[in-house]
DNA sequence: GTCATTGAGGTCAAGAACTGGCCGCTAAGG
DNA sequence: CCTTAGCGGCCAGTTCTTGACCTCAATGAC
């Protein structure tokens, strides 16, 4: 307890909490003199993490960026908003981190005390599935339970909802995690039909972890990514959405945020460009500027708006009858 | 480099990458003796993180949750994801954890290397508003900047566009950083003013911290959150919206997910019930059942559905002309 | 300008901690 | 039965750490 290795990570701590810390309430706080700790500051810069220091009546230290990430050190609270965080971070909103927040959320929950996994388990109700339409939200604990056999080279026992619903248990070495296209796909060699398979998150329940460890096979493909796109040929249908809105580019921005681009066209009137996989985000954009507008493409969201509106003037008594 | 702190942490850093580890290979790696691995591992378990060992063939090392959150060690793509999830949780789509993701937040930005925050800035353009129509969006450095200003207690200098409109330059000791509705406010002492003031936050803008300290001053008041409720009158508004459906519950709540609840009424009936800031939500909800319904409040949503439904209808040629 | 405060860093000697061998032991799996 | 791997005691040599004392350099207040 009375360690150096101790005394540097509290003193990396102190300063992750509190910017300036003036040296002789640090020396106290660590139980060591003051000259002792200016060694400490020393050591910690040797390591790589700069420490600024300033002099003078007022002075102290502060942790300052450098070449590398120091490690962080975290409360309660804030890993539970850590992993929560992190698990809105890979259900996919943005592009390309999804593989790197899976793998910090497993490093994460690993190390997690079981009181603060059960506040995150309460917290998870009140979550929201990170983009409406985009594909069934899947379960953390699916997501960290598989991608912890992933890395460790643990077999895996699930059970599996084929694409007739029927429920098999299934037996493999899970080898990847993909994220393609707000799905996740796990790449795994099935031990039982012993032949690579990719299965959906989704459809992936009760993972458990067997402990047995295997030396990983060589994939037959040239990716894993690669892999599962070879398997899929059903791609979620994807539509390019282009509409003449009549209302200032402004106007239609502030709408669309960033859900879309927006350009220019006339005075008062731009054209709205999206590309997306359901229909229902452009016909609420649509509904929610105000304005009216052109369908240019593709003719399903033109018959998808018009069935909305035809029900929503019947329900609410306006005119246009069934 | 070669110290004993160091060695631990790496230590730490290698059992939370990857969960086996034989012995062997993380002698080698640390470039000591087995016999002291042995040691190391014995420090961590001092230090309160558990490390677990298997024995036999093929036996290991792995680091197993404690009592405490050992550091944690990310590199540069963890580093990124975590800035992101955490600016997600921060901008609140689930209670109660803002405050600590903010935290976080602030503990992560302020020691992340610029090549990493350039990458995050690269990625902000992609990002979403976390939902939609709940409230300006707010930027995260402005977010982060504010809050460790006040974490540090760190005077600072801001721009502000008060409710008409008009622009002032401020200069505050910074207090507390309150998140209300979908809100943040920042609670400081205006030194212009000589009066304690609530901002909100996406009203504020090019925050720069001046460097002077101050001693934190009492606030009036029981507790920052109490503070910025006395100074709101406008709270905003919120709807709660209550729809009959006619469709079977099942399908209404795979569709509304978590946004609201669904009870069932009869066979092919049941009651939406939402609170919401925006009428946009429920409007595009009920769009994408699919099934006729029928408002019962509030009345804005009829108003609010109808006019949809005949834009829509008009200017995608259907029936009900202007 | 003077002065107190605070960080930087050299040196030193005593003491503590660390290291790598060596040992025998237990556990797990082939 | 044998091998591999972790556990931990012991020991001797080495290294590191610590606090004390010192001088110097910034910095801000008076």
């Amino acid at each position: 307890m009375a360690n150096t290795s101790s005394r540097t990570l509290r003193l990396l701590s102190l300063l992750q909490t509190h910017r300036y810390w003036p040296g002789p309430e640090l020396s106290e706080r660590l139980g060591v003199s003051p000259r002792t700790l200016r060694r400490d500051v020393d050591r910690l810069r040797e390591l790589g993490y700069p420490v600024v220091a300033h002099r003078g009546v007022d002075g102290g230290y502060q942790l300052a960026p450098g070449a590398a990430l120091p490690p962080l050190v975290v409360d309660d609270e804030e890993a539970v908003a850590l992993a929560i965080g992190l698990r809105m971070a890979a259900q996919g909103t943005v592009a390309g981190i999804e593989e790197s927040a899976v793998r910090a959320l497993t490093k994460v929950v690993q190390v997690m005390p079981p009181r603060l996994r059960r506040r995150i388990d309460a917290l998870r109700s009140v979550t929201v599935p990170a983009a409406w339409g985009a594909g069934p939200t899947i379960d953390a604990d699916v997501l960290t339970a598989v991608a912890q056999a992933c890395r460790d080279e643990e077999r895996l026992r699930f059970s599996y909802r084929a694409r007739d619903g029927e429920l098999t248990a299934r037996h493999v070495e899970p080898h990847r995690l993909v994220s393609l296209g707000r799905r996740w796909y796990l790449v795994a060699y099935d031990l039982t039909r012993h032949a690579w398979r990719s299965f959906r998150l989704d459809r992936l329940a009760d993972p458990g972890s067997t402990g047995e460890r295997f030396r990983p096979r060589d994939l037959p493909a040239e990716d894993a990514a690669a892999f599962v796109r070879q398997g899929i040929n059903t791609m979620p249908a994807a539509y390019d959405v282009e509409v003449l809105v009549h209302a200032p580019a402004a106007r239609v921005r502030a709408a669309v945020s960033r859900w879309g681009t927006v350009e220019e066209v006339g005075e008062d009137r731009c054209r709205l460009l999206m590309t997306v996989d359901g229909l229902e985000w452009p016909a609420m954009l649509l509904g929610a500027v105000g304005a009216d507008f052109e369908i240019v493409g593709p003719p399903e969201l033109t018959a998808f708006v018009r069935e909305w509106g035809a029900r929503f003037l019947r329900v609410t008594g306006g005119a246009a009858g069934v």
